[in-house]
RNA sequence: GCUCUGGUGGUGGAAUGGUAGACACGAGGGACUUAAAAUCCCUUGCCCGCAAGGGCGUGUGGGUUCAAGUCCCACCCGGAGUACCA
């Protein structure tokens, strides 16, 4: 065997050999139990993989070898997010077809990733942009499409048995999701027409399309999804985002909103990842309460409230709805707010206050969100003229509108209790509105509110100037409110969600196209044998002239219904043949689903099939990033629920444990520019004043362990040819911050340069031992070499000890359990860092010993095999194996072999010795003393017979000498 | 503001409530070498001391406990998510 660790020479001949004979392979069919690890597929960018990317590879790619090693059949698969906004960006400035790009960059990644030495089974692979792939996307969007969602059955169902119960008894009964409530008899339904039943069955559809109000990003030229805008400013590019009424398709995701938070309680994810959902999704519980309107118009007239109202004046009374999660503090409504957007405010506005409410409402519209949000402390609104009535007090309540009441949320209208709610508050009190105290701390003590200067929010405390709940507590008095409303008819229990439904159009071209035409403007879905309906080539890809998406430059873009195939689009008659939808699907439709496809990613006939699904279940780990947490892991939730639902998947959560890697930032280099010498740098500890150089990005390559390559500085470019430099000892040191990882700041550091240098498993390795894995961390090559020299170390104990073999000593044995005890434990916690300490102390402890006894070198090759693939498989065959290591069985732990002792520590402890011991919970005094005087060194510590004996809980024994 | 996280040497980071700082980097010293690389050995939390040894130490202040980095309460500081969600 070579004395050198010839990583350059080994990992290539080993990747080629698992390549070769498919060593990661996996089969649907197997006696093994089941297991599998899923990462993130990645979206291949131009800029190629950075070492943040591989982290989560590596840690996933660890836990499958082990799982593999465990004896599991492990589906461990990998793919391309390939729909994406930058490929085609990368398209509208050069010309360069999407596809052409984002094959060149699968290529790369490709590459790179092969380098690294991972157990994925590259048969599997999936990319979003395949057809054969999106024919699968385009289909869930058509069982979407054919869905409703029963709210009584928690789940979804066919629109055909929808249609059904329309004709046998119209929406009696029925409690479905929708966009609208609806009322209607079969008498109605049957005798409206085709176009009129269908914009009904709209109202219901999983999959609608409906004019809502939408994120538009003009400068990207496409509405974007709640969580693609932060702040006003859209994810990708940060550009600004409007509100503008479109008709867009949705999905009605909100239905599931119940069960997905529901869901969070049987996955085993993070805290903090369950709590960022439970907010997005942000479930309140509370009541809607219909207020009576004291003016006459044509709002809705609510049966209850009519009934309640009807005492004091005999002509129906209009209402309006409103949600609010203090019910209790309704006894302190001073005033009411509508939203701007809200329909009701042509009709109540008072004739005087006509001209000043309408300018409000346009300018409160005309806002762009981005205003609106910086504005959010500025209080403006105005009065309509019209009152509210108080159906507890019965008191007239003045009806404002505001923009800080939206309409996307509950019914776009509150009941303001200023002195319990910080907004209302601020709005009384630039109005000059009353506020009226109906919660206190203390029972039955109350104070000015004019003397506050801050309302009183926390729920808690008692119920004061209340009426009939006056001196009960908080939490009674909110039962005690919603009871009496319900049982006045004039509101109920609800619950809101913040969660909206997905915008699902977007006016781009690299994406799944619908599988939709449009006959009347009425969509249809093309049939479903008719997938996939293939992406058309377009000549342009920006917007059209007319401002139609880039699909309406294509000329082979129409639905011949007769014929069921695509045609031109100059064809195109509205009798047989059709135009088809022009927006294609976002980045998260083709995402939602392909844990799915993994599992049975060559099926023609289906999604997947039900053996394969019904062996794989679902996926068992989940690695990646938790800024997807809003994103993608919401929608995968859902599209899976809902394929569940329709009995395709058989989890209802698709992703069991998840763990989420940290991003690795980047950790830039400075050189310290002199300012009275344009040539002249100074090292960083030679600088007296910070303010007398300017600091300056250097490329990371040309520094090692902060010390400056002065040679590659001059040449890196011309105008630091002639550069001087202020060394100390002799060397030029650099400063460094943290900072994101991106080119204009040099600090990208590529796998691939580290591979080359130190191979892939000292890659693998470092990537592991730079901290926990969940945790965020600069990425930092100063340690890099300790771990190169560790497989370095490693190499040289099998070199040295190959030859001649010995057998094991009983410390040579108790390393080994140990090592195997502690590596095992820490795979299981993921926490893999230490597992990387515990093999460099084992390789330490075993040269000291001269260790040559396979016995023990044998299992620690198994052990090591999931870190290192590459050194390990070498080891196996040298050891003589012919089968791969992957194959091989990991090492059983033998507690025999640890010969713990009994007696852990003396210490002193006024005037008395106390040991720690480790004994069984019945042990008595005796056997504690027992234990104490048979200990190695009792000798050193007991130095003359115990004078009084102190047995104290459990584990602890107090002797007085 | 709210929610979630975290705070340990010069650095990255270890510690089922049980001898804090494993392991690694960096630094200092030494061996080998003509020299360098590579390799190996020693020291390395802070303070006092030649030493043996002693004192102090996990953001701050309290508490529980025989025992607290770890559990409880309050506060301070960082990071992340979210933001007029009624």
């Amino acid at each position: 065997m070579k004395m050198d660790y010839n990583f350059g020479e080994i990992e290539p001949r080993w990747q080629n050999y698992w390549r070769e004979h498919g060593v990661y392979h996996v089969s649907n069919q197997s006696e093994k139990p089941h297991y599998y690890v899923l990462d993130m597929f990645p979206y291949p960018s131009g800029a190629g993989l950075h070492v943040g990317h591989p982290l989560g590879y590596i840690a996933s790619d660890i836990y499958s070898r082990y799982k593999r090693l465990r004896g599991y059949n492990v589906l461990h698969p990998m793919g391309y997010d390939a729909y994406g906004l930058p490929a085609e960006q990368y398209a509208i400035q050069t010309g360069q077809h999407p596809a052409i790009t984002t094959e060149q960059n699968i290529k790369r990644y490709r590459e790179q990733l092969d380098k690294i030495g991972f157990s994925f089974d590259w048969d599997r692979e999936v990319r979003t942009c395949d057809p054969q792939y999106y024919k699968w996307t385009q289909w869930t969007f058509i069982q979407l499409f054919k869905s409703y969602y029963d709210n009584k059955l928690q789940r979804a169902q066919s629109i055909a048995s929808l249609e059904a119960r329309f004709a046998e008894w119209g929406t009696d009964g029925l409690d479905a999701a929708c966009t609208e409530e609806m009322s209607f008899t079969a008498a109605e339904w049957n005798a409206w027409d085709e176009a009129k039943r269908q914009q009904v069955l709209m109202n219901y559809r999983l999959a609608y399309l409906a004019d809502t109000y939408v994120n538009w990003c003009a400068e990207l030229g496409t509405v974007l999804a709640n969580d693609e805008v932060v702040n006003g400013l859209s994810v990708r590019g940060g550009y600004p985002v409007e509100r503008k009424l479109m008709r867009q398709w949705s999905l009605r995701i909100t239905a599931y909103a119940q069960r997905l938070v529901d869901g969070l309680e049987q996955v085993d994810w993070t805290d903090s990842l369950k709590e960022i959902q439970r907010n997005w999704i942000g479930r309140s519980e509370g009541a809607a309460v219909w207020f009576p309107l004291d003016v006459k118009c044509n709002a809705n007239v609510l049966p209850g409230a009519q009934a309640y109202m009807s005492q004091f004046d005999p002509q129906p009374v209009p209402s309006f709805e409103i949600f609010t999660t203090r019910p209790d503090t309704i006894f302190g409504v001073t005033f009411m707010v509508l939203c701007p957007e809200h329909e009701l405010i042509d009709q109540i506005t008072t004739a005087d206050r006509k001209a000043e409410v309408e300018e409000y409402v346009t300018w409160a519209k005309n806002r762009s969100e981005r205003e609106r949000q910086a504005e959010v402390k500025k209080v403006s609104g105005v009065f309509t003229g019209a009152y509210a009535v108080n159906p507890l007090t019965e008191e007239r309540i003045p009806i404002w509108v505001s923009d800080y009441v939206l309409a996307g949320y509950g019914t776009g209208a509150i009941m303001a209790v200023p002195a319990h709610d910080s907004r209302d508050f601020a709005f009384a009190r630039h109005f000059g509105l009353p506020i009226r105290q109906v919660v206190s701390l203390e029972k039955d003590v109350t104070s000015d509110p004019a003397t506050w200067t801050e309302s009183m929010d926390a729920k808690t405390g008692y119920s004061v100037n209340s009426g009939f709940v006056t001196g009960m507590k908080v939490k009674e008095a909110m039962k005690a409110v919603i009871d009496k409303i319900e049982a006045m008819g004039i509101g109920h229990r609800t619950v809101n969600y913040r969660l909206r439904d997905a915008i699902f159009s977007r006016q781009r071209y690299w994406g799944e196209p619908f599988p939709i035409y449009y006959k009347d403007n009425t969509p249809y879905t093309i049939p479903e044998e008719c997938l996939p309906l293939e992406l058309p080539e377009v000549k342009d890809f920006k917007p059209t002239a007319t401002g139609e998406p880039p699909l309406g430059h294509a000329e082979r873009w129409a639905w011949d219904e007769e014929n069921r195939c695509v045609v031109e689009k100059s064809r195109i008659d509205n009798k047989t043949v059709f135009p088809l939808e022009l927006s294609t699907m976002p980045g998260f439709a083709g995402s939602s689903g392909y844990y799915l496809r993994y599992m049975d990613p060559r099926n023609d006939e289906a999604y997947f099939s039900e053996q394969a699904v019904q062996y794989w279940q679902n996926v068992d780990l989940y690695v990646g990033g938790a800024e997807h947490g809003t994103g993608h892991l919401i929608y995968a939730r859902f599209w899976n629920k809902f394929l569940f639902d329709l009995g395709l998947a058989v989890k209802e959560e698709p992703f069991q444990k998840l763990i989420n890697q940290g991003m690795i930032q980047g950790r830039s280099n400075f050189v310290y520019r002199s300012k009275q010498d344009n040539n002249l740098f100074v090292s960083k500890g030679l600088i007296k004043n910070m303010d007398e150089v300017t600091a300056i990005h250097v490329d990371i390559n040309m520094v090692d362990n902060d010390v400056l390559d002065v040679e590659r500085f001059r040449q890196w470019r011309p105008e630091f040819a002639d550069a001087r430099f202020e060394l100390e000892d002799g060397k030029y040191m650099c400063g460094w911050e943290v900072e994101k990882m991106s080119k204009s700041m040099y600090n990208v550091q590529n796998p691939d340069d580290l591979v080359a240098r130190y191979g892939a498993d000292t890659l693998r390795l470092y990537e592991m031992f730079l901290g926990p894995v969940e945790q965020a961390k600069p990425w930092d090559t100063n340690g890099i070499e300790g771990v190169f020299r560790f497989l370095k170390k490693f190499w040289k104990l099998y070199a040295n000890c190959m030859t001649a073999q010995t057998d094991p000593t009983k410390e040579e044995l108790k390393i080994l359990h140990q090592t195997i005890k502690k590596i095992t434990e820490d795979i299981e916690r993921f926490s893999f860092n230490t597992s990387v300490s515990t093999f460099m102390i084992c390789t330490n402890q075993l040269t000291d010993l001269k260790c040559a006894s396979r016995e023990v070198l044998e299992p620690l090759v198994v052990l090591i095999a999931p870190f290192a693939p590459h050194i390990a498989e070498e080891l196996w065959h040298q050891l003589g194996h012919d089968t791969t290591v992957c194959d091989a069985t990991w090492p059983v732990f033998d507690p025999q072999q640890l010969v713990e002792d009994t007696v852990k520590y003396p210490v002193q402890f006024n005037g008395k010795m106390r040991f720690m011991i480790d004994l069984p919970a019945t042990a008595t005094q005796t056997d504690a003393l027992e234990a104490v005087k048979t200990a190695p060194d009792a000798a050193k510590w007991l130095t003359s017979e115990p004078k009084k004996v102190i047995f104290v809980p459990k584990k602890i024994i107090n002797i007085v000498l």
